[in-house]
DNA sequence: TGGCCTTTGTGATACAAAGCACACACCGCA
DNA sequence: TGCGGTGTGTGCTTTGTATCACAAAGGCCA
């Protein structure tokens, strides 16, 4: 594993670096921030500094996946934009649902920062009887049972898991079972899951613990 | 840089591997957990099942700091938890303040899971003068402009930044000259920080777009 | 007390990632 | 059309991290 809280079972879809997989959409972002500034051509060296790394390795990121600079100049940045989201994937939506609608869970579907990206909240479950059946966001909550149901109905491909710790191996797996390849998990656990499936997790209480080390 | 989102510009308290460092707090919890399961002792192997990791690593992780074990027994769960924490600086409370009382702030003012773990939100910032004056979760929400003031008054160590993007890099910059020593960062980019300063990005966007590469 | 079983702690080794440095490509301009 | 300046792409080196594998330590029981 490189990092904690980050796991991928993948059948690895070829040899690249997990590590320069998450750099990818780094780049992604702030090329559409430069876009934006209106820079049509940008260089290894200005992306770096951007991004508070080596222009090297941003280099050597990119030749995973073919030239896409000229030498002289730099690389152009709507059309390098464009080929990394392709490469990434993100050249299309995809149907996400969240599982667990308590404090946490409401939160999310109601954070404005997914569905521009093409993270498309489609679903709602909870085990709780007295919120399956309320709306939420525009959201129908839906009883756990419902989920292979409702997960192949809506081709929904990505699940966010935001139930308390002592039942997100269960949701893990039943989201699993319904063919889910993709989990967010803000749970505080290090879940299984079969090879072929991604789990990314979310802990701030991780983060906060582990920079104390360094305040003295 | 180990990860993204992740940068420690510390001149390092020592030698021991960044890594390292962030997988100690994971081996916290697990003990905890296996602690309150009435567990006295217990192997590598058995945290490593727990964890999914190798056993291996985690007895070297462990030899950065000392010799916790037995040989042909194992760890004791309760000690080993103890030697962690205070390794890690988890045998205190720290004092914690949230700066951006928007949807997002709010929700972590409100989130349960940083005071049982010893992290105290002692105050809140905003910007806004409509929000400034407001009492949320039971904070008064101050000016920015009283950061350092406050930090100061109640020795604060830890912010936590949840403003819009665009304010990131300013307010970031406010709470290191305000002598904050460790940032969780919530907003998409990535910050410039003096060494000395500790800087964790949370950013679901980020693992969403990593992990539809390897949907196929 | 001695021998067997278990599991640690750690050098040595293998693997992975980052950074260096330069040949080569391309641009612009005279 | 040739030359100077710039910045890519990449083989090679360095640095960093994970894993292996085994000697030594401790527990337990006959």
């Amino acid at each position: 594993m490189t990092s904690p809280n980050i796991s991928n079972n993948s059948s690895s879809p070829s040899n690249i670096p997990e590590v320069v997989i998450q750099r990818l959409p780094l780049y992604v972002r702030a090329l559409s921030q430069f876009a934006i500034s209106g820079d049509n051509v940008i260089s290894s060296e200005q992306l770096g500094r951007r991004l508070q790394m080596t222009p090297a390795q941003i280099r050597k990121d990119l030749s995973y996946f073919g030239r896409f600079g000229k030498q002289g100049r730099g690389y152009n940045v709507a059309s390098l934009e464009t080929r990394l989201r392709t490469i990434l994937g993100l050249d299309r939506a995809w149907n996400t649902t969240v599982v667990g609608m308590g404090r946490l869970g409401r939160a999310v579907v109601s954070y404005p920062g997914f569905a521009p990206e093409g993270f498309n909240i489609v679903a709602a479950f909870d085990a709780d009887d007295d919120i399956v059946g309320q709306t939420i966001s525009g959201l129908n909550v839906h009883s756990i049972s419902d989920l292979v149901k409702i997960v192949k109905e809506k081709d929904i491909k990505i699940g966010i898991v935001t139930v308390p710790v002592e039942h997100a191996q269960e949701v893990i797996d039943a989201l699993v079972d319904a063919g889910i390849k993709s989990i967010l998990n803000y749970a505080p656990l290090s879940p299984k899951v079969p090879d072929g499936v991604t789990v990314r997790g979310i802990d701030p209480v991780l983060s906060l613990q582990s920079m104390t080390y360094y305040i003295r």
